[in-house]
DNA sequence: CCTATTCTAGAGCGGACGTTTTAGAACGCC
DNA sequence: GGCGTTCTAAAACGTCCGCTCTAGAATAGG
């Protein structure tokens, strides 16, 4: 051991997260994220190895604190219908309020598609949110409150669908009654034929 | 009149096109460009001014020769439901065999968020499309074709929705049941109440 | 206290960026 | 046939890129 680092982990890469978040990665330089960091490049580099490495622990962190946060809290705390509904009117009002949009769409139009490793990532996480809405339409078909009929995998592609062309439209034309319009309407495809369901 | 220019426009128009839609904005250098197009940068800068105002005048005629006439062909020689059903099945396919996506919806994250003047024509052509699918809707609704309870202005706004998440995921994770299924479930949606339907 | 190790600071690496300048070649018009 | 204009070609502008090097400050163990 020697001397120890001046700077805490946790705080400088929740300022990295926010540039690559707000202006993207390639625009992101490391003389910028270093400024926001109140690092100098040089300790950027001995701490983190490279700016494409940053990238991959800034996307990881989000993820974990982010989509797998809101996924575990909404299956652990309500019913299957209600966890998709409250899921899908969470984006649309973060979609409305925080002009960053998300993330995970960002880079999986961005980085993706020239980039292998981080393009597996963002496949992995985007397979992960559709496999938390097939989870909760099969449980909704099961208990009464999601329609039988239509196929669950093809309900949880649509969910997964309407979420990524939420987040594209948010950002390019952010009008809340688009966005609440559409939202509604991928949820009343979960409503069984008739209005009445099992209390 | 002078000396007369010694390339196509039409053709280095094409090439630069393809090196935005290809690389997006920010990632497509003005020597890249010129390379594509068989121009030296003095050129090209003296026949289209910036690397802006390029990409603006190829965004431009991309939607003219794309969104715009593929509306204008389904609108004139399709019923309104089956045009709502081409076009998101042209959109899985293209989706499916182009990896470079959408120029639209490419741009809609990557440019219009810090870019006023593209962010507007971006907005403006998303409206368009909505406009696009909000009369189909009307028009199935009133032929029968097209489930008369939803809000029209809701379904336009899901289809919308729906066209810009099947681009960004086919850009990430181009699974093909995944797209398929997405866009069956949304069309599925439009379904009457009854099977039947006038004929 | 001394040494070894790890940190920070800042200058500097070669190269690429968007753009302009300079030089000269090709054409319409008087 | 020269003139004026517009083209092409190539070098060069200053700036920023991702990254590294050198120097020195700080700390733990012997």
């Amino acid at each position: 051991m020697a001397r120890a680092r001046e700077f805490d982990d946790d705080a400088v890469l929740d300022a990295a997260t926010d540039r690559f978040w707000r202006q993207g990665y390639a625009a992101t330089s490391v003389r910028d994220l270093g400024a926001a960091m109140g690092l100098v490049p040089a300790s950027l580099y001995n701490a983190f190895g490279s700016k494409h490495a940053l990238f991959a622990l800034c996307l990881d962190r989000y993820l974990d604190r982010n989509m797998r946060e809101r996924i575990a809290r909404l299956e652990a705390r309500q019913t299957p219908r209600v966890a998709i509904e409250t899921f899908m009117n969470e984006i649309v009002a973060r979609s409305l309020a925080d002009p960053r949009g998300c993330l995970l769409v960002n880079s999986a139009l961005e980085v993706a598609p020239h980039d292998a490793e981080i393009g597996t990532v963002i496949a992995a996480r985007l397979g992960e949110l559709e496999a938390f809405f097939h989870r909760c339409v099969l449980a909704g078909q099961r208990d009464g409150s999601i329609a039988a009929a239509p196929p669950a995998r093809d309900l949880a592609r649509l969910l997964l669908t309407t979420v990524m062309g939420l987040r594209v439209l948010a950002r390019s034309k952010p009008e809340p009654v688009l966005l609440r319009g559409a939202a509604r309407q991928v949820l009343a495809l979960l409503d069984p034929p008739f209005a009445e369901q099992s209390t």
